[in-house]
DNA sequence: TATTGTTATACTCTATAACTATA
DNA sequence: TATAGTTATAGAGTATAACAATA
């Protein structure tokens, strides 16, 4: 027997579903590149910011400075980004030659996993989502050390 | 300095973002009945459908099986919910008094959550979200057991 | 054989507090 | 004093494999 569930009318539960439709369909399309979805959208904020600063790409990403240390530190062991120091406490990340491959792989990975979602739902709701989602994440956003 | 930031433009990524701010009013909203989401949700559905059983609910809510257990019991222990032996290896779920109680005050609360997002979005922009969420579920929904 | 509930375990992301060394 | 990065730790949700008891 199936059930009823009253949440299904509910936005928040509708969000969270969908949101994790994509975030499975994205790891799956990112699996063979051994990433995980934190590390994919860091290596890609630092490809279009060289020279940023982890706190700075936190900020982007809405996470936390102290979450920020073990994904940095994944980046590097793999030689896909690499940082100088600014000055006494804060370095500049860049991503190293291998880096920019794998983000371009990477990129290309996200634009055909977004192509079959944007294909389902259509210019018209797609130009809705676009400017719905962003105004819910005003009423609070869980910003980084907001 | 602000970083510029391509995901912006994802629908994956804004999905995530606008899921995770919703979360975040929800967890602050039920703070001091001092249940988590998936315990809220878990409540509401077996409130529904009384003498359902866990599957059901994990099958409803894509939860799976193995992590129902630690939800239900919980839900046991601090009894909102009661359960019945049916045969040798399925129970029936079904709300205590007192987990109806709760269960009343919890809806109360997310109706107050949800009508903050429903109000700043407009009666037309959440037709069209309700309308496109489930679509984006179609893919392949990260259903419990797939 | 298939199903219900269970155990054990690991992974991913998130959250907080406190520390260091700078600025 | 405030900031950048760090450590340690906890919490929440999710994932898999394997098992017992039962249908």
């Amino acid at each position: 027997m199936t059930l009823t569930n009253a949440l299904e009318s509910r936005l928040g539960y509708q969000l969270r579903r969908a949101s994790a439709v994509m975030m499975a369909d994205l790891s799956r399309e990112l699996a063979d590149l051994d990433l995980r979805p934190a590390e994919v959208t860091t290596l890609l904020v630092i490809a279009e910011n060289p020279e940023c600063s982890q706190t700075e790409v936190g900020q982007a990403l809405a996470i936390k400075r102290a979450n920020m240390v073990p994904i940095i530190s994944r980046l590097m062991e793999r030689d896909l980004v690499a940082r100088r120091r600014i000055d006494g406490r804060s370095h500049a990340l860049t991503l190293t030659d291998y880096g920019r491959e794998i983000a371009t792989d990477a990129q290309d990975r996200i634009d055909r996993h977004e192509a079959r979602f944007a294909q389902l739902l259509g210019a018209t709701d797609m130009q809705t989502l676009f400017r719905c989602l962003p105004v819910i994440r005003t009423v609070r956003d869980a910003e980084a050390e907001a």
